[in-house]
DNA sequence: TTACCGTCGTCAACGTTGTGTCACTTACTA
DNA sequence: TAGTAAGTGACACAACGTTGACGACGGTAA
């Protein structure tokens, strides 16, 4: 369920700049190939498969936009930034006419220029939806939590907001302990008598609609929290 | 086919600046609606249907930050770009973090600006298409929204504007959560108590035309929104 | 082992908020 | 001016979360 990062082509050929780039973008959960000049840039394009294209325009070898070119003739639709230190507004023009989404002067800040790739990325396909959108199968049951339900041998129950957060908390720590206080935290607002006793109240819920399959269970442990163990 | 031009939602309080900006547009082959202030940039996009939005940051009565918050709760797809004299980081980080797709500086080149468009407008094209003429295949119904058709039977039901936007968005959502506050704010503008009673009676109206088919039906999530079920 | 206290399990009742629906008013326009 | 569409007000009812009562359980110290 890990969703792969998405893959970034950097072509630079200033050493410090490529690598520095490299690694902020890779803390930001990229995956960066770098390469040093045109012809390796276009190459590597050739060989792999990228999410998006960082090309600088000065490069020896082969400069970026014939880079660009080539890469267009061979994925019309990859998103394509150009990196550069020439401002004349001759350039960018081209560089735009060559097909780029971004044309970015140099020197520019890091992270605009990630806030630009996540734009462009979350234009492009739907990749970092995987969290919102997550399902449990638990035994025989099945949980949405998105649809607030849970189903079991074709039956439907339909959970109210808060059972719905707790059993998803659970089921995030499936097999692990699950602290009162986190629950109340981040469920209750806050971790009071009262607020504890409401929660277990939603436990006992749980464990009713969860009945229907023995491997289920939802095991108190004693003035610590609550385990949903889940016997294969 | 001929294409309809597309449509810009300019929001730009510089008098001077927005119609020299909307000439040049125009003679581009575009359409290009000029608001001067925030209040009425959101009511225009409320009002009608964009293909991109460029807007000013700093306006009277409304800022831009703000506008583009309300637009992105009412559509989070539609492109949007920033023109801004506030050069600083942190505003530009702010711009791309409420969903902007750039962030463009004052001063800036018209025609460098025209080929953002371009580039933006080729790149969410494809995505744009299916919205317009799409027809629903719901049970034993046809739906076809942009003749307010609903057939079953061979009886043909005309919707009300109203009824039929809803049906739609329900449509396009189609086994998944429509959430209430979306629909309020896409089909009546804003989410205030007495629209959330309009919505209901207008959900009870479909329920009836709905009835001829017991594999359809629309279920309510408490507090959360409603949901177009249809059983195969 | 027993007595004790804090924690937990469960049921039922209550107040609050969200929905379903009817009837009516207002706005628009054919 | 009749007819259609949308908005409003009122009311009943359902869903939800909280609370109180009471008993069971678990750990610990005598």
């Amino acid at each position: 369920m890990e969703a792969a990062k998405p893959k970034i082509l950097l072509c630079e050929d200033d050493t410090n700049l490529g690598m520095v780039l490299k690694n902020y973008l890779e803390l930001n959960d990229y995956e960066v190939i770098l390469e040093r000049d045109g012809r390796l840039g276009l190459a590597a394009f050739q060989r792999e498969k990228f999410d998006i294209c960082l090309l600088d325009v000065m490069m020896p070898n082969m400069d970026g936009f014939t880079v660009a070119e080539e890469i267009r003739d061979i994925n019309p639709d990859v998103p394509l930034f150009f990196l550069s230190a020439k401002t004349m507004k001759d350039d960018i023009i081209q560089g735009y006419k060559l097909g780029a989404d971004d044309y970015i002067t140099k020197p520019f800040d890091s992270e605009v220029l990630l806030h630009k790739i996540k734009a462009i990325l979350k234009r492009n396909e739907e990749t970092h939806r995987e969290e919102v959108n997550a399902e449990f199968d638990l035994g025989n049951y099945h949980f949405n939590p998105r649809l607030r339900e849970l189903t079991v041998n074709g039956k439907v129950q339909t959970l109210s907001p808060k059972e719905n957060e707790l059993l998803k908390m659970l089921s995030e720590y499936k097999n692990d302990l699950l602290p009162r206080e986190a629950a109340l935290k981040k469920i209750w607002g806050s971790d009071t008598y009262f607020n504890g006793r409401s929660m277990d109240v939603y436990i006992a819920k749980l464990r009713k609609y969860l009945r229907e399959d023995s491997k289920l269970e939802i095991v108190n442990i004693h003035g610590n929290g609550f385990r949903l163990v889940v016997t294969e």
